[in-house]
DNA sequence: AGCACGCCGACT
DNA sequence: GTCGGCGTGCTC
């Protein structure tokens, strides 16, 4: 068989990841139809006619390598063995006087079909096919080498985010779909619901308008605060699905998920749609997950992992407060939703409706750019929605005598007394395993390194602060805005404070809602709701008021993002509240010169992202700059710096010891534990120029498989602009 | 990652 | 002469 496929002069079929097989990808796309060819036999057993080779991505294969299969299809498998189905193959069998012998089965997917390969061996036969469910559709696979490149990671690991595991049953069953219509004829597509709330934001009417057509229309939303974004929400996409095409929201949490889920059932009824969440159990998740890989529904609302969901037609793309770090995956290569789902938009040309109600640094750059068009309100529908919010600074507090003994200032004591004759008070108080950062003393600009502007950052209590980024000790550190000196590093616990607060209303009862226990929502009536960032329950008819009492954990935290992040909290908190005209006060504990808790105030979430986009564009952040971290033992670090090529203008930052904090991103390379020869793990720190991304990407993703490919003794673990750089 | 081939030191 | 050390390279 051996000579027969031999096809001199191309490239074995296991190319390098990248551009290349992209466009291979693209094509297989675009020629679906099969042309026909001689049939032909593999140990005297018939060969598929036409397309007797098998392109098949091998499951848990070569990982590192990122490669494709080829392999021999028997004729009896010419039917099932369609591209996207699941296939298990035989791997790493070894030829033994012409007899193949050995090899351990692996699951695999099929991803092309083809009239012949150009490997110059033997091909092996497909040693079954698992299920004829196309799953890993071309456009599905295309979108998973894109992100996978993205990332410098494989393709079989973006895949197993992408394609859920299968569940026999669940094949087969067919999807209810929609109930008849009522008046007894057939079920028509839904029309466009009027605009709504959507018509107090300057261009909401426009936008929408705009996919009804049929358009492509891209925007920033920055949600008023109140109730009304998850309708809005669904409310676009259900104009969408008016306009013949599909929608797919990703949100944060399975909560706001289910408030987008009740909002678009209200509007467009039951079954035209699914929610992707985890919640609903693997089997029921891929049932629904196979309803829209079928086309026989359109829109999806869920979490990250529906970021992927093969959704027919799709014609909207909407992300909801894209500043939750639940949008970043934890598995590899760790992509986050907002870059999957740009993606997504550029590649299936659609709609795009990012949204939240607050911006982020990467939203402000996406309208900065002109890709996007903000979606906001008038100053006058802020006015009307928004409550009022009142501060509380340390200069206020030494002054106030009983907060100096109550740890609480007197006037949030009135205002919370003052809103419990009104109804309920929400009461943010930190999560606890804050890192503390180091900042001015005296007027607490975060100390950053003045090499390289990184976080400064105490190993241990003696030593001299040094760089997180490069590693640089500063000695002779002083203030780049005040010429200060000295460095504080300040925690606050305030969890406390919460508890005081209750026993101080003893006729109010406590709610609380953190980590292990979420409440969704509480009633109009007066109590004290406790509760952890992220975990605020929605009230009824609105929080009377809200203390924000996290201020200073908040801001303190050893991220580029603590400012953005610590107004997206307050802001969340602060929209569950009422207008500032039926008495809505939040009162925030936190200093009223910072330029967050002054966003905070203004209600003007988008000119605070515009103000840290250009910082970061100064100082040469994220996402101005990219980044991308690899991590390992020192002396594999110093081997991977010597493979790589790097493209013009990479800045090396570090290697410095990595914090000894279980951050996502920093871990340890699988296999490179205590028990590895190589040392501790060290951190190296990539910076490239705007535009350059994804040739770091595919540089380091080069690198990476040529030191798997020489045997490298230790991994290094890449990571793409990973999110805990401080 | 496995797993079999290879080419050099202590045993029957 | 042979068993076996794990160094090196391949897996459709």
């Amino acid at each position: 068989m051996s000579g027969e496929h031999g096809n001199p002069g191309q490239r074995p079929a296991g190319e390098p990841a990248g551009g290349e097989q992209l466009a291979l990808i693209r094509e297989t796309v675009r020629r679906s139809k099969e042309p026909r060819a001689k049939p032909r036999t593999w140990r005297g057993a018939a060969l598929a006619e036409g397309l007797p080779v098998a392109r098949v991505l091998v499951d848990k294969g070569l990982l590192h390598l990122d490669q494709f299969f080829d392999y021999a299809v028997p004729a009896a498998m010419d039917r099932d063995a369609q591209p996207g189905v699941r296939v298990r193959v035989r791997f790493g069998a070894r030829v033994v006087k012409g007899r193949r012998e050995g090899g351990t089965l692996h699951d695999g997917f099929i991803v092309e079909r083809r009239t012949d390969s150009d490997f110059r061996g033997p091909l092996a036969p497909l040693a079954q096919v698992l299920s004829t469910e196309p799953v890993l559709t071309p456009p599905l696979l295309m979108l998973c080498r894109q992100v996978a490149d993205r990332y410098a990671g494989a393709l079989a690991d973006v895949v197993q985010l992408a394609v859920p595991p299968r569940m026999a049953r669940a094949e087969r069953e067919p999807w209810p779909g929609p109930p008849p219509a009522t008046a007894g004829g057939t079920a028509t597509d839904p029309a466009a619901p009027p605009p709504g709330t959507w018509t107090r934001y300057t261009t909401g009417p426009a936008y929408l308008r705009a996919l009804s057509r049929g358009d492509t229309p891209r925007g920033v939303w920055l949600a008023l605060p109140g109730p009304h974004w998850p309708r809005e929400l669904a409310v676009a996409m259900a104009t969408a699905l008016a306009a013949g095409r599909g929608a797919l929201a990703v949100l944060p949490d399975g909560r706001a998920a289910a408030r987008v889920d009740a909002a678009l059932t209200e509007l467009i009824g039951e079954g035209r749609h699914v929610m992707l969440t985890a919640d609903a159990g693997p089997e029921e998740r891929y049932r629904r997950w196979l309803a829209v890989s079928r086309g026989a529904v359109r829109a999806v609302v869920g979490t990250r992992a529906a970021m992927f969901a093969p959704v027919a037609g799709l014609g909207l793309i909407v992300l909801w407060d894209d500043g939750d770090s639940s949008h970043a995956e934890q598995h590899a290569p760790q992509p986050h939703a907002r870059d999957v789902l740009l993606l997504r938009a550029r590649e299936e040309r659609t709609a795009f409706l990012l949204g939240g109600i607050t911006t982020t640094v990467e939203a402000a750059q996406l309208v900065d750019s002109g890709w996007a068009l903000p979606l906001a309100a008038a100053r006058d529908e802020v006015r009307a929605a928004a409550p009022l919010i009142r501060t509380v600074g340390d200069a206020d507090q030494a002054r106030d005598e009983a907060a100096r003994a109550a740890r609480l200032p007197s006037v949030a004591w009135q205002v919370t007394r003052d809103a419990l004759t009104r109804g309920p008070v929400l009461v943010q108080v930190p999560r606890r395993g804050y890192v503390p950062r180091l900042a001015c003393d005296r007027c607490r600009e975060p100390a950053r390194c003045a090499a390289c502007a990184g976080p400064l950052e105490l190993r241990d209590e003696k030593a001299t602060p040094s760089c997180g980024w490069c590693g640089r000790p500063a000695a002779d550190w002083h203030c780049a805005l005040c010429g200060g000196t000295r460095l504080r590093a300040r925690v606050v616990g305030a969890r406390r404070t919460a508890e005081e607060l209750g026993r101080a209303f003893p006729r109010v009862p406590v709610r609380t809602s953190g980590r292990d226990t979420v409440l969704g929502s509480v009633g109009g009536a007066p109590a004290l709701v406790i509760a952890t960032p992220g975990a605020e329950p929605v009230a009824d008819e609105g929080y009377a008021a809200a203390l924000l009492l996290d201020g200073w954990a908040l801001l303190s935290r050893p991220d580029l993002r603590a400012g953005e992040e610590a107004l997206r909290r307050w802001a969340q908190a602060a929209a569950l509240v009422r207008p500032a005209s039926e008495g809505g006060t939040v009162l925030v504990l936190a200093e009223p010169t910072l330029r967050p808790v002054q966003a905070l105030v203004r209600w003007d979430p988008a000119g605070h992202a515009v103000r840290e986009l250009a910082e970061r564009a100064e100082l040469r952040f994220p996402p101005v700059s990219r980044m991308a971290s690899v991590t390992g033992a020192a002396a594999a670090l110093a081997d991977f710096v010597d493979t790589v090529r790097l493209p013009p203008g990479t800045e090396l930052l570090g290697p410095v010891p990595v914090p000894a904090s279980g951050v996502p991103g920093s871990a340890r390379p699988r296999r490179a534990g205590a028990a590895s020869a190589g040392g501790p793990s060290e951190r190296l720190l990539l910076r490239v120029p705007p535009g350059s991304g994804s040739a770091l990407a595919s540089s380091l993703k080069e690198a990476q498989v040529a030191r798997a490919t020489r045997g490298a003794p230790d991994p290094v673990l890449i990571r793409m602009d990973p999110p805990d750089i401080g």
